[in-house]
DNA sequence: GGAGTCAATTTACACCGTGTAAAGTACTGA
DNA sequence: TCAGTACTTTACACGGTGTAAATTGACTCC
């Protein structure tokens, strides 16, 4: 249950990896769609989100917190790129799918918005943007598209990746930091 | 010819919207992809381009050009985002749909660094950029899918998406802009 | 040791969408 | 009239998902 990853994988790739035949996948894990439901989960548990989200928590500034959820995030859409893959192609035709990945999205957006309200209340949001505006654009920018856009198919490092977008975001959202 | 749009849509749907067997849209197209392609083309030759393009040639400084193009390109979207999803999922599978779809998205990049030279041939782009950075930046704001994930997901109308680009891709990319 | 259970296996098939092949029909123009 | 063309219907191959049924194998409980 460890190196699927992404949308060309059949079921019988799957069963084959773990050395299983293909009915037994279906056994235990009833449609391909509940198995990305599933392979998510597992995914949640195994990452350490914990972990790697401590100096997210303890940034408390706006501007901080900022900082370190675009830190935090470039360095993890690599790990759950390719899950994340099948589960958008999938997500077209499959409720459940849908479902797992709106919630996913929904967790990144609440952060997204919960980072610009800081912002807000230190008084360092940008001109111009409404606290919905701003999470909505901010959410976007952070989107898995735009990782690939950037990391994949223009060919960034993910330390540029991070870097430039940490330095985007400041530009578009902090009052008053167009210097550097 | 006219009414298509997007991924659901199977091979016995076209034939049928034309009021024709689908043996003969496989004697027409060929194949699927082959049939996206000529979709694409057919869109170029009736969409007007030259018309829709003439503010942005316009244009020559290069915020202007940027503001000019971001409104063209808003405004643009929502005409191909029906093919244009059809072919981003086609284009894992299909070779020619790939070459396609990397062809109209090697013309929006060119025209991303075409503006951001502008600028900085203007004295006018925000310090901390290389011209490929700004330009794979502004490439990624401006891709389908952040079209999609603020106008289709967070309901943004067309306009609201034009106004905050516009603003965003100043604040971003042109020095001293912060204000407005 | 023998019976029952439970998991996994093999084999087979239904469903769907793409794509190919072949035979038939109807209209066109030299 | 005949050839060509455009389109039709019917049929099938292929590949992937998902279901069903009969079979094998191991482990437990008595």
């Amino acid at each position: 249950m460890e190196e699927r990853s992404g949308q060309g994988v059949r079921m019988r790739d799957v069963a084959g990896a773990a050395g299983v035949s293909r009915q037994a996948v279906y056994d235990h894990f009833g449609s391909r769609a509940d198995l990305m439901v599933a392979t998510v989960r597992h995914g949640d548990e195994v990452l350490g989100l914990d972990g790697r989200l401590r100096h997210y928590r303890a940034a408390t500034g706006g501007t901080e917190r900022l900082e370190a959820f675009v830190e935090f995030w470039g360095n993890y859409v690599p790990e759950i790129h390719g899950i994340a893959r099948a589960l958008l192609a999938a997500r077209e035709t499959d409720e459940a799918v849908a479902a797992a990945w709106d919630d996913r999205m929904g967790v990144v957006y609440e952060a997204c918005h919960d980072i610009v309200g800081r912002l807000h209340r230190d008084g360092a949001l940008a001109s111009g943007w409404s606290l919905d505006e701003a999470a909505d654009v901010l959410w976007t920018m952070l989107s898995i598209h735009s990782w690939e856009s950037l990391v994949l198919e223009r060919g960034w490092p993910v330390g540029r990746y991070v870097g430039r977008m940490q330095e985007l975001a400041r530009r578009a959202f902090v009052r008053g930091s167009e210097g550097a």
